[in-house]
DNA sequence: AAGTACAGCAACCGCTTATAA
DNA sequence: GTTATAAGCGGTTGCTGTACT
C-alpha cells in the first residue's frame, strides 16, 4: 500500500554541497530531466536524501535562476504582495521569475523585516493621507470580522469593503482592503489595490486601543469608517 | 592581531497537501 | 474510503564572512 519511503535516512550526506556533487546533480538533470526526487540521488551516484537534492535544484542550480541582489523595484513588489499574501513566499516568489522562495523568504527575514521596522518607528511624522487630501471616497458595503485573539489579549481583525476612489492623479478604481491590528498597536498599511494598481495607505490617526465594549462596538457596526475620517466621504 | 557580535544565506526539519496503491 | 508516501512549503538553525572593539 502507498509508495515506497523517499530514501534511507542514514549514511547520507549532509551539510553543505560540494562542487563535484553539484556537478553530478546538475549534470544528471540536465540530461535525463526529473521524473522522481527519490531515486534522483541514487542513478546520479550522489549520497544524499532526494529531498536535499531537490532543494539543492530549486535553490542553487536550476540554470533559469536569476543571480544577484533583489532590485529596489522587486524588494518594493515583495512588500506589497506579502502585504496581501502574508508568509506565502512560493506565491510571492512565483510573481519573480528566476527568484526562489527560500531567497524571498531570506530577504525579507534580513533585510526587508527590518527596514519596516524602522519605517513604522518613524511613522508617526508620516502622513501620506496628504497625499490623497484632494480624493473623493465612496464607501461601497463592507465587513468586518474578528479574525483570531491570544491570550495575551491581542486581537486581530478583519475588514473587507469596498471604496471607490475619484483623483485626479489616480484613475478611478475600486478597492479591497484587509487589515489586522490588535489593542493598543498603531494600525499598519492599509493597501488598496485593483487589478495591477497598487497604492497604500498610512495614519497615524487610525490608531485606536481596542476595550471590549469598543470592539464589540465596532463589530456590531456596519463599517468603522471613522478610520477614514481624515478623507471627504462621499455618501 | 585576536576576540566577539552580527548579518546573510544555504540547508535542514517538520508539518501539510496531493496522490498512488 | 483509507493508508502510506512523495513533494511542497514555511520556520528555524547553524555556518561563514565581515565589521567592530
Amino acid at each position: 500500500m502507498g509508495r515506497q519511503p523517499c530514501c534511507e535516512k542514514s549514511g547520507l550526506n549532509r551539510g553543505p554541497w560540494t562542487i563535484e556533487e553539484d556537478h553530478k546533480l546538475m549534470t544528471f538533470i540536465l540530461s535525463n530531466g526529473i521524473q522522481c526526487w527519490r531515486t534522483v540521488p541514487k542513478l546520479a551516484g550522489l549520497h544524499r536524501c532526494g529531498k536535499s537534492c531537490r532543494l539543492r535544484w530549486i535553490n542553487y542550480l536550476r540554470p533559469d535562476l536569476k543571480r544577484g541582489a533583489l532590485t529596489e523595484a522587486e524588494e518594493e513588489m515583495i512588500i506589497q504582495l506579502h502585504s496581501r499574501l502574508g508568509n506565502r513566499w512560493s506565491k510571492i516568489a512565483a510573481h519573480f521569475p528566476g527568484r526562489t522562495d527560500n531567497e524571498i523568504k531570506n530577504h525579507w527575514n534580513t533585510r526587508i523585516k527590518k527596514k519596516l521596522q524602522v519605517l513604522s518607528s518613524n511613522h508617526t511624522s508620516h502622513t501620506p493621507l496628504q497625499q490623497y487630501e484632494d480624493c473623493e471616497v465612496k464607501k461601497e458595503g463592507g465587513t468586518m470580522k474578528p479574525e483570531s485573539a491570544t491570550e495575551q489579549g491581542e486581537i486581530k481583525l478583519e475588514l473587507q469593503g469596498t471604496l471607490v476612489f475619484r483623483d485626479p492623479k489616480i484613475p478611478q478604481f475600486d478597492g479591497r482592503f484587509n487589515y489586522g491590528l490588535h489593542e493598543g498597536s498603531n494600525m499598519g498599511p492599509v493597501e488598496i489595490q485593483k487589478a495591477d494598481h497598487t497604492t497604500t495607505l498610512f495614519s497615524e490617526e487610525i490608531s485606536k486601543p481596542l476595550p471590549e465594549d469598543f470592539l464589540q462596538q465596532w463589530i456590531d457596526s456596519p463599517l468603522p469608517w471613522d478610520f477614514f475620517s481624515d478623507l471627504k466621504e462621499d455618501t
